[in-house]
DNA sequence: CGTCTAATTAGATATTATTTAAATTAGATA
DNA sequence: TATCTAATTTAAATAATATCTAATTAGACG
């Protein structure tokens, strides 16, 4: 069955200890002893730690004499979560959420580039991430809890832009918005979170 | 803290009953009533599920009435693991592994492509995927466990290619050999495990 | 308000994971 | 061979998870 694979795939990757292994080998590769001595846990902890990144494909061992060398298999941790990858390679250099914070610089660039001065959508963006903040910022004007019939959003949306249709469609694609028999609402769920990701990650659908 | 986030969404992931309910919900969003069922736990258990995906931003909620539809966040699970978006996007057509095929199959096309009838390297691949492959088709030509010093490897990639030093240190690099001390040796372990996964996952480094 | 339905919570139980100390193995070296 | 070192295995304790039943909550609607 595939599903177990995957399935301890993410296993390998849902402990804490093991992250940081991780971290700790992206420096390069260390030996049993030190990754212990480092990690302060028993060499056997490691041991059982290694035994399940092996299992996973996520490490390397190489032997010299008695020592065993672990090292990154990047190939799979490309492959994993970018999150993940972002956390272990990321110079630690920054603060707390720089993160957050490059969201913001790239979201206000993208809704100066979309949008004109007198706030119009000059063109819907193709890139996905690009197209999900241009329409956040416009769903961001519309009022929280109000009911909308159809006709209302077709205005609403050309205020922006003559493509009502697409954009409508665009809104409950995303879940910007739910139709419920004609009437219009507006998600109150904040979305960003959910597609923050996106901005380090290619798109393969 | 950062890593709990990584860690959380990992563990979000780990579960089989979780990724069946990902898997349902990729046909279309479902309440937990039909989700239970489906599934043949008890309601009880599809909120305790609900509520991990819910953390981890892999589901969407809204409601209509008494009853919660769930639905998939594309956005988290597209920047998670592939092989994950695979077998939760796979049509269920095809047997058991005909991905092990299709490696297969790409494999020797890249191999035919690159290499000349009379088996020198035409050009070093720059997409790292068939980069690999190239470089494990060669490898595959040194003698297991047999100990080489740096002039007889140099001597037996310009069989091949005459970038020997390329080559050698791509070798290294990606672990198809190791070096100790000037004396070069195959690694012993198969490497085409460590990334299949590639073939369906854009490179991101 | 009373009833129906879907979802949630609480509590109990069984399974699985993590960790350590102690004993053992495997390889290197004197 | 004896000994040293790094790693592994084993056994046992502890913590975390998954699942169920039963009771409760939250809306919807007559």
């Amino acid at each position: 069955m595939q599903l177990d694979k995957v399935v301890n795939y993410h296993k390998a990757l849902a402990d804490p200890t093991r992250i940081r292994i991780l971290i700790l080998l992206a420096d390069g590769e260390l030996n049993g002893q030190v990754l212990a001595e480092k990690l302060s846990v028993t060499p056997a902890t490691i041991t059982h730690h290694a035994s399940k990144l092996r299992e996973a494909s996520l490490i390397n061992e190489r032997r010299v004499k008695n020592t065993i060398y672990f090292s990154l298999n990047h190939y799979f941790l490309t492959s994993s979560a970018t999150a993940t990858s972002e956390l272990i390679y990321r110079e630690h250099k920054g603060g707390a959420d720089t993160l957050q914070e490059e969201h913001q610089r790239i979201q206000q660039s993208v809704i100066k580039n979309f949008y004109t001065a007198d706030g119009r959508l000059k063109s819907i963006p193709s890139q996905l991430k690009k197209k999900l903040i241009v329409l956040s910022y416009m769903a961001s004007k519309l009022e929280k809890g109000r009911k909308y019939s159809e006709e209302e959003i077709n205005v609403f949306i050309k205020q922006f832009h003559d493509d009502f249709a697409t954009i409508r469609r665009e809104f409950i694609m995303h879940q910007f918005m739910f139709r419920e028999r004609e009437i219009y609402e507006l998600n109150p769920v904040e979305m960003w979170a959910k597609w923050e990701t996106l901005s380090y990650s290619s798109i393969l659908r």
